[in-house]
DNA sequence: TAGTTCTATCGTATTTTTACGATAAAGACG
DNA sequence: CGTCTTTATCGTAAAAATACGATAGAACTA
């Protein structure tokens, strides 16, 4: 066993925990990866704008763009039919802040 | 369409970019969390106490470590029949510079 | 109003991940 | 030597993620 002694310890716990684990998750797949890279470059873009710079279908993009919303990445703001899309600056600070605090 | 001018980049890609990806996944699940956290308060401990510590059959946490350590969050060391984990603190610090640096 | 565009959702097939028990391999100990 | 301890791997079952075509709904346009 000679479990050791408790040192420094990864400050973060409850609910922090899980939505830091969301946003890990969510970045953790390659296209949506590429979908955070592009609309960093392109904010504002639409989806369909999306759709034309990745190799699969406009039904797939659309399901990992609603995990990117649910894990905080990105939001959509309706125009019209369409809706843009923009990293969610709140939300990526807070993955910043915490990543640069507990690791 | 009315695709924006880029602005900002987010500057990663091709073997740094992989990298990167493989590590979100590899923390985007709350068990292989929690031998991250578990590794930071006790660095040293051995397979055993990891299991002791989790919900978990031995041989789902022995999975979890080898995608932890494919991944570069974590190392082991062999001492005998046990082996001792800690994180991988060079990785973990190439982590950090590049959230820091692209977000 | 009818047609077009744009995006989300539904249903479903395929692939990947997660979990387990059983087993194997390697070192310690009598 | 045989036995015990410790951990990784194998085979496999169940669950989750990923992908697609089809479709629905909402908002423009003629």
């Amino acid at each position: 066993m000679t479990l050791p002694d408790p040192c420094c310890t990864l400050a973060i716990s409850g609910a922090d925990q899980e939505r830091l684990i969301a946003m890990f998750k969510a970045l953790g797949n390659p296209l949506r990866f590429e979908i955070v890279k592009l609309l960093a470059t392109r904010p504002g873009c639409i989806t369909g704008d999306i759709v034309d710079h990745l190799p699969i279908a406009q039904a797939t993009v659309s399901q990992h763009l609603k995990v990117l919303r649910a894990a905080g990445w990105v939001e959509g703001e309706v125009e019209g039919t369409a809706v843009h899309y923009c990293l969610d600056r709140a939300n990526v600070a807070w993955f910043r802040a915490r990543v640069a605090e507990i690791f």
